[in-house]
DNA sequence: CAACTATGATAGTAATACTCTTATCTTTGC
DNA sequence: GCAAAGATAAGAGTATTACTATCATAGTTG
């Protein structure tokens, strides 16, 4: 099948220059991924990096002004690839709880990549999202960040499964609460599945997608 | 009233010398639970912390190898005393269901001094765990930690809820996801509802509260 | 009072997270 | 086909971090 011709663009004041407009551009967003995932992000390192690509450290820092900056354009990129999947698992349906349930299969499924051009590997990229992306926020700038709009990816997702929570009970009363507890649950939960498996009872990713997609149908009962 | 005599003792592969041990361990654990609330964990150094206790970082080496195994501690600390609230508050209670909404009541809302020696201001330990402690378990070394017991505190909260849940209703086949949902939801919700309230519709942390106990019951229904 | 332990004082190191400057290479516009 | 602009490379430099190591001194105990 033919790649969509779709492109996702990150925000502007998420980089200096937008790695998606070059080859080295691209280049530092499909390696940073790899290198991210191999050894973590408190060791992930610009100099690091510039090796892996033949490259140098300053010409990453002409894209990026830091790790950090590099690691919240990462999870924005996801957040709006993820709304991508959402709305195309929910559009022309009619039933409202069948519409919601599409979104949290979604949210609680580790991401498969599918046929769409990029230089960005889904599938690292969502580990990424599962191991380090707390680390995006969980910061002393959390604040003045959010001012700036770094986090509206991912606001836009919860806004929206939000809403499909909504048309199936305009009554409940905490739609943002339970959307937010279902996509860091289910991410924490496969956390927990490869690492602290005391902590959960999810041998497969299948009880993680069961386990919320219960949550959500009894809450809003 | 008299406080009690009991002490709480964190497993001893957690530091190199017991911090309650001496005064200046004792320092240790209250001015650096001050300062990681002040600056927070990134930015929190043995030599930031040697100069408000007055004293040197060698001193400090002496006592925890580096700051993430200091984390480690007042993380186990923390849920050492959550464990104590928990028993305090179920026992001696008949009601299987009224145990559980006890527990789910400590887990959910912020924790309170009470009557209780110890260099350690509860509050702000609270508020360490909300913004830090995902930091404590989000590494390389996860695996490594894991192995050598460095999460057991944390493991032994859940598995005491997770029972609470099953004496409640035997048959329900995810007690562990659903205990660690509600902690670590409740915990982001805190966080959310400070910094970033679009994810949250907790506007008091009442709603949190009440959030969870009706996830709980309803999904036990 | 001797021996031991705890703490202090100080120095040193490799790595990190950048910034800055200068040189070279590649486009593209005319 | 060439000059100017823009992108990248190369390299040096800096303050800070997260330690380690050594030696001195103060306090405590037997």
């Amino acid at each position: 099948m033919e790649p969509l011709g779709l492109n996702i663009q990150v925000q502007s004041n998420l980089y200096i220059k937008n790695p998606d407009s070059s080859a080295l551009g691209r280049e530092i967003l499909a390696k940073s991924i790899e290198l991210i995932n191999q050894i973590g992000f408190e060791s992930f390192t610009f100099k690091k990096l510039s090796q892996v690509i033949q490259s140098t450290e300053s010409s990453i820092y002409r894209y990026f002004k830091s790790k950090h900056s590099l690691l919240i354009y990462l999870t924005s990129w996801y957040w709006m690839w993820v709304d991508y999947k959402i709305v195309m698992a929910t559009t022309n349906i009619d039933d409202a709880n069948t519409r919601l349930n599409k979104a949290i299969t979604v949210l609680t499924q580790p991401l498969k990549k599918d046929n769409f051009t990029s230089s960005i590997n889904i599938e690292w990229l969502d580990r990424i999202i599962i191991n380090e992306s707390i680390k995006a926020y969980h910061t002393v700038d959390v604040d003045s960040e959010n001012k700036k709009g770094f986090f509206q990816a991912y606001k836009n997702v919860v806004n929206r499964v939000a809403q499909l929570v909504q048309d199936v009970n305009s009554s409940f009363p905490f739609p943002h609460m339970l959307v937010s507890t279902v996509i860091e649950g289910a991410h924490q939960q496969r956390f927990f599945s490869e690492h602290l498996p005391n902590l959960t009872d999810a041998d497969k990713t299948d009880a993680i997608t069961q386990f919320y997609h219960q949550m959500v149908l009894k809450m809003l009962a």
